[in-house]
DNA sequence: CGGCTTATAATTGGATACAATTACCCTTGT
DNA sequence: ACAAGGGTAATTGTATCCAATTATAAGCCG
């Protein structure tokens, strides 16, 4: 099995990654020659993979212009969410639908009780971040995989694809809603388990809805008048 | 403003016409250098236009060896329903609550009276086709719109992207499904306009769900034992 | 005769060169 | 002082060239 990557996808990886990790800013104009030199290639791969990363949303192109990165408000940042919570309501129906195979609810169970541990001790700390980031991820990523959907799973990556959001954002100031957050993982898995389509489409849906509204109204304050969502925002939900 | 269009992206409606068309048939190879002479230009352009086609679902890409025209089977082609089903029942709800302007409402209603003209008559015939899927095209377009939301237009857009199937499909062979399809367009309106925002989303979602399995039973007879679409399935039921 | 190796052709991936378009700055006129 | 115009620099778009990889087919050995 040829794992055979060339090396445009590569570029695409890393350019990504400037974009993520906010190096290039939103708004800000993806000049070809310079990122091509910093990544020791030449313009042609650099042009393939801003190309794909249009596509993927995190580029604007302007004909004869180039390629800019897109930046967001808070109010396509609810958009984003609204969509990704109704397909990931459908991941987790047809999930119920098919049933899960004993793998995937073994990882799920093994997730949940990881977050069951780290969600018991009285404070989150920097250290817990990770793992509960990694737990939430196993638990979305199984339902959606389980929902055996090549073109859902397109559809809720590309609803992710934002610059400097990307399924990486953990709230983890407030450990109430941490909580709440794991208890719906809880009870979406059960519904799923008891084959209660419509309610694990609902209890999905609500669940993802939720985190977007608390993200929301954890980066309002960073917001100008015109809710555009600055940069250093994310410094503190980010976990690199 | 500049409606500036550059050659690339020319080249790209091209080939996606080739697609769409038939003319490069479901598990092709699109080679480039030939594709370039029958348009005219170098293999830079067509190569930009085979990674946007790509994006857009029409392609799949193997490094290394180029890009293949992708084959769809009936369960891929329900997955996209679904998808496309569950989206528009979210672009129906984000209408109703956020009400319909009076010009998308007017234009749904002129929509509606056209598709009732064309309904009353015995016959189905070749001639109402353009016209009946100009109705439809207006009718969910116009919901789309009136949701509000980029991103979940693009969604929608990219659920529904299938070489030789795109949007233009319309199953126009049984009158008594055409009438039933039309009748959702009235209930979905009045759910609208009512904001009933849970009736709208989920008449609008069976709606197309009910679409997908008329158009699933319509092409199976001209599937192999494989589930394969066949080109020679679309003749009748494409408008070009 | 069939499977494997090897040589050759075809095709894609990437670098470079050039053309076309756009952005920037300086000048100029009112 | 400031708006409009023009000219230069910077950047993107396309063509061409070469390298790397893969497909194809002939040859070889069992």
């Amino acid at each position: 099995m040829a794992a055979n990557r060339t090396r445009s996808q590569t570029v695409t990886d890393d350019i990504r990654e400037l974009i993520v990790q906010g190096e290039l800013q939103p708004g800000e104009h993806a000049n070809e020659q310079p990122i091509a030199e910093r990544l020791g290639v030449s313009r042609t791969p650099v042009r393939t993979a801003l190309s794909t990363l249009a596509s993927e949303g995190f580029l604007v192109y302007h004909p004869n212009r180039g390629y800019f990165v897109r930046r967001f408000d808070l109010s396509e940042l609810m958009d984003a969410y609204d969509v990704r919570a109704t397909l990931e309501g459908l991941a987790a129906r047809r999930a119920a639908e098919r049933g899960l195979s004993e793998e995937d609810e073994a990882a799920i169970r093994a997730a949940l009780a990881d977050g069951d541990r780290i969600l018991t001790k009285d404070h989150f700390e920097p250290d817990d971040l990770l793992p509960y980031r990694a737990m939430n991820m196993a638990v979305h990523g199984t339902v959606i995989r389980a929902a055996h959907s090549a073109r859902l799973e397109q559809a809720i990556r590309s609803a992710q694809n934002m610059p400097l959001l990307s399924d990486r954002i953990i709230l983890w100031q407030d450990l109430p809603i941490l909580r709440r957050s794991h208890d719906d993982h809880h009870r979406v898995l059960d519904a799923i388990l008891h084959r209660k389509e419509w309610r694990a489409e609902s209890l999905m849906r609500e669940h993802v809805y939720y985190a977007g509204l608390n993200l929301q109204r954890h980066l309002r304050q960073y917001c100008g008048h015109d809710d555009v969502i600055q940069p250093e925002a994310w410094r503190d939900v980010l976990a690199s």
